[in-house]
DNA sequence: AATCGGCCCAACCGCGCTCCC
DNA sequence: CGGGAGCGCGGTTGGGCCGAT
């Protein structure tokens, strides 16, 4: 490893660290390797070099660091022997495997903290930055792989109510928003701008997506039920950003913004001016917000470039999708499979915490007998997902089946679970999974604009609607044509926030909401990133009567 | 038994912050 | 005030280990 081997390798140092100007610079700010002495080593430590550490820091405490090769003649720099002595030899250090009580904290840690290994590494006693971090990334990895979510509902639960409470010493929302959703790039990226324009860029019809940005917006605001994200969509102006994207909603937006506060504390009520107070369990604490996940994870999905939507947002689908008469589609019977809703909050959040196959494992017969998201209990459960997996085709590419204009996407092995299900029961399965089926991540996702098109399409409107559209656009024009009476529901409506129109009971109350999500205070620092191109084209959506106009289901 | 692939984890690397001169 | 030194942090790398095939 790293070109030394062995003991007997210390005193030989390899050309290529001689050839590099410091072998180990110790810091930015100044090498120790200076003034033409001895290359530093690299590589593992010996036994010798740690004997040589442990007296070195015995005698003179942790700290001056670059003083360790000066005063003991061990060519590592300082960097590396703080590392070594942080991770390895300082006494009290905990060797092994996490414990269960560690790695619960660990998962309630980053929930709160987001990558912050070292803030983390304090609350455990005896382990180090590092281990964490390593740890959190074959947990993420083992996460991902099984479709699993990386946060149980436990955990944010107790984030939420530490947040709620005011106890937490630091911000769920904040750090879910700033730490998990930016940070280690598992999470959502800031989409509103960054990563929504550059889909934007990349495809001619993204215009018309702008108006996903307040599927997010909204979804945003209702993932602060659980996991207070509220805070941070008031900080960073995000409800602020609607108006960008949504010019025509400026005397709405304008209007409200400062009645945003009331809705996070009191999301009930919010639920309720939508037009989702159906979904309200009756025991008040398993509400879902699935429909918002079904609008958020959509555009999530478009919005992290990954979407294999394609399956569940098929046409003949999407008339069955407000019926909550189903058997299949009560509430109460879906409750049952439904993760808690913080966890729900986290799959609002990124589509990588929770997959909609991983939704499907936990509502399939694949339920681990725990969910408290140790990574013993993910093996478990992704073993049950193997296993579940081995009983239908391993892979399936969905451009191999009927042909639908949206089935560009490699469909996740994952998704084959619910496969034969969603043939079987596609009302109930649109029902209880079309909340995620724009979050159809997994490794398998084709990364950009293959799998993403799936949602543009769905999302894309018609030239009535959007005039600027050029015939480049219509050649992935939606079939639907309402004029010649086609009882298709129109791909309109499979925009998130058609869905999400599509759930409200009367258009005015989905404007009366939208209008008391999006608040008063305007921002326009966001308008000149969003481009022309979007605020041209948003017109179509600047009108949210259009949106209302959507609710056919009602 | 050999090969392969995934996992683990120690260490490296770059960046940024703080302190001191 | 500016620059250097020291240090910490988070991300990444890559070799060894181990189980599966």
């Amino acid at each position: 490893m790293y070109g030394v081997k062995s003991e007997s390798d210390c005193e030989m140092i390899h050309q290529d660290q001689m050839d590099s100007p410091v072998a180990d610079d110790g810091s930015s700010g100044g090498s120790p390797h200076r003034g033409g002495g001895p290359p530093l080593k690299k590589g593992p430590w010996t036994a010798a070099e740690d004997a040589i550490l442990v007296d070195y820091v015995k005698k003179h405490g942790e700290g001056n660091w670059n003083a360790v090769q000066k005063n003991t003649g061990l060519f590592r720099c300082g960097k590396s022997c703080r590392l070594r002595w942080a991770n390895h030899l300082r006494p009290n250090l905990k060797k092994g495997a996490f414990t269960a009580e560690e790695e619960r904290l660990i998962i309630q840690l980053h929930s709160k903290m987001g990558n912050k290994w070292a803030r983390m590494a304090a609350h455990l006693p005896g382990r180090t930055d590092n281990e964490i971090k390593n740890y959190w990334n074959t947990r993420i990895k083992r996460c991902q792989r099984a479709g699993l979510p990386i946060y149980p509902a436990s955990v944010c639960n107790q984030s939420s109510n530490e947040d709620q409470q005011g106890s937490s010493d630091f911000n769920c929302g904040e750090n879910l928003s700033n730490d998990l959703l930016n940070g280690s790039g598992l999470y959502l990226p800031d989409f509103t701008c960054d990563n929504f324009i550059a889909n934007s860029e990349a495809l001619s019809y993204a215009p018309q997506l702008s108006a996903v940005s307040i599927s997010n917006l909204l979804g945003q605001s209702f993932a602060s039920k659980n996991c207070s994200f509220m805070d941070q969509v008031n900080q960073t102006g995000m409800l602020k950003q609607a108006d960008s994207v949504l010019p025509g909603l400026s005397d709405t937006i304008n209007g409200v913004l400062s009645s945003v506060d009331q809705f996070s504390n009191d999301s009930e009520k919010l639920m309720q001016a939508l037009g989702f107070d159906y979904l309200h369990e009756a025991n008040s604490s398993s509400k879902i917000i699935a429909p918002f996940g079904g609008a958020l994870t959509g555009s999530h999905a478009f919005l992290n470039g990954n979407l294999s939507a394609s399956r569940p947002t098929n046409g003949p689908l999407k008339m069955e999708l407000p019926s909550l008469q189903d058997t299949e589609s009560d509430p109460s019977s879906w409750l049952k499979y439904t993760v808690a809703p913080a966890m729900q909050a986290i799959e609002l959040v990124d589509p990588y915490l929770q997959s909609p196959t991983a939704t499907l494992s936990v509502k399939s017969q694949c339920v681990s007998p725990r969910n408290s998201g140790l990574l013993e209990e993910l093996l478990h459960e992704s073993q049950a997902l193997r296993s579940g997996k081995n009983q239908q085709p391993s892979v399936r590419s969905s451009s191999s089946s009927a042909g639908t204009p949206c089935d560009t996407t490699v469909v996740s092995p994952e998704f084959d679970l619910c496969q034969e299900y969603w043939e079987e029961h596609p009302s109930s399965f649109l029902n209880e999974y079309a909340p995620f089926s724009g979050n159809s991540f997994t490794e398998s996702t084709p990364p950009v604009s293959a799998a993403s098109t799936d949602m543009f399409q769905l999302s894309k409107i018609s030239p009535a609607q959007s005039p600027s559209l050029g015939s480049g656009e219509q050649a992935i024009e939606p079939k639907y044509d309402p004029g010649a009476g086609d009882t298709s529901p129109h791909p309109e409506n499979f925009r998130p926030d058609a869905l999400f129109s599509g759930y409200t009971v009367d258009p005015s109350i989905f404007n009366n909401a939208i209008a008391m999500l999006l608040g008063n205070d305007m921002n326009t620092e966001c308008k000149p990133d969003l481009g022309d191109g979007i605020a041209s084209n948003s017109s179509s959506w600047s009108n949210m009567s259009h949106a209302c106009e959507m609710s056919e289901f009602k």
